[in-house]
DNA sequence: GTCTATAAGATGATAGAC
DNA sequence: GTCTATCATCTTATAGAC
């Protein structure tokens, strides 16, 4: 399946997995070529820089991800499902236990990202928010949620909750941690106020 | 005043400073060296590897804020402040919000880490989950929180938010962002279900 | 589009003088 | 305890043949 995708998106999936896994640091085109078993100058040719390629595959993730949110969307049309699925959708970039979200990831390595993904990345953030906050007022207009205050705080606290989860669970290579701690976030809103 | 600490310390203190704002993978001896000014073959007569310098990094953190925690026992009383100071030294630790937890960023390193401060990162997480555990089920039993379910699960997901929070708000460089979180994961925990 | 070859610089680390 | 000098290796990136 991946062998048969042209090289450029080839090179995206590897990257995807390595940012995933190690961070913008500590993945270099001598990775990627050696799991695709080409060389470093070939993947210059697709994409001219490090900052290039990472910016590009942020942006692929970010488009994709934007669709799955419209398939669950258009999959789900009440509140607790729709929130039930996201859920779903984070727990599932965690693999084994041993990925991170893309975008978690990414953020973390802000401090050394070239401008062009930093900026991306809040708007991933802001993109996650602004969902979330549609979802979680719907909701709340049909007394399925329950919360104090504004939806986009709401929505700001969930995502939060969701990311350091992640953050926690992936440091103890146990995604039994994450859906834990992602279904008392959830339940918090189904259940109180 | 870090100008008259030992060589040693100021290692450290310079290292914590980059792990904080750049990560594990992104600092190196040449970083540190230059910024006191000495050479990196220094570095490596008080620390043999990068490795070593780094768990040392994290024993000593780890050891610092547990004092705190204890101070902060000693000097609150009552649950509900306790857990108000201890989302201080967390927003703390951002700094102008250009700076993470240094475990938090430890924990996205988790992939690249030596086993040894690996293994030190899930020590520190687990202090603070019981740490908290202990505040919210005092709290509980003062009918100053409420929350269901066992506390050591509503420490966990607490934890994941402040994680979470800063992790975001760094990346945005807002550290009102985190500020606004956090004070929404204690208001839940102090005025609702 | 992929290759070989190469560049210029950084990396963690060591030996041995002072 | 700090230095100079050096190491092998890795990094991103480019030039030019095929």
């Amino acid at each position: 399946m991946a062998s048969i995708a042209p090289t450029a998106d080839r090179i995206l999936d590897i990257a995807e997995d390595l940012v995933q896994t190690r961070g913008y640091e500590a993945f270099s085109y001598a990775d990627i070529a050696d799991a695709l078993s080409i060389r470093k100058a070939s993947i210059h040719y697709h994409y001219a820089s490090k900052a290039e390629l990472t910016r590009a595959l942020a942006a692929r993730y970010r488009a994709a991800f934007a669709a799955r949110l419209l398939q669950v969307e258009a999959e789900f049309p009440d509140p607790t499902r729709r929130l039930m699925r996201y859920v779903r959708l984070f727990q599932d970039a965690l693999r084994e236990g041993d990925h991170m979200c893309l975008y978690g990831m990414l953020a973390s390595d802000a401090g050394t990202l070239p401008e062009a993904v930093r900026t991306e990345v809040n708007g991933f953030f802001a993109d996650q928010e602004a969902w979330l906050a549609r979802v979680l007022a719907e909701g709340r207009a049909r007394e399925e949620f329950r919360f104090d205050g504004r939806p986009d705080a709401a929505a700001a606290a969930l995502l939060a909750g969701l990311e350091g989860a992640m953050l926690v669970a992936r440091s103890r290579r146990d995604v039994a941690h994450f859906a834990a701690v992602a279904s008392r976030l959830v339940g918090s809103l189904t259940s109180g106020g």
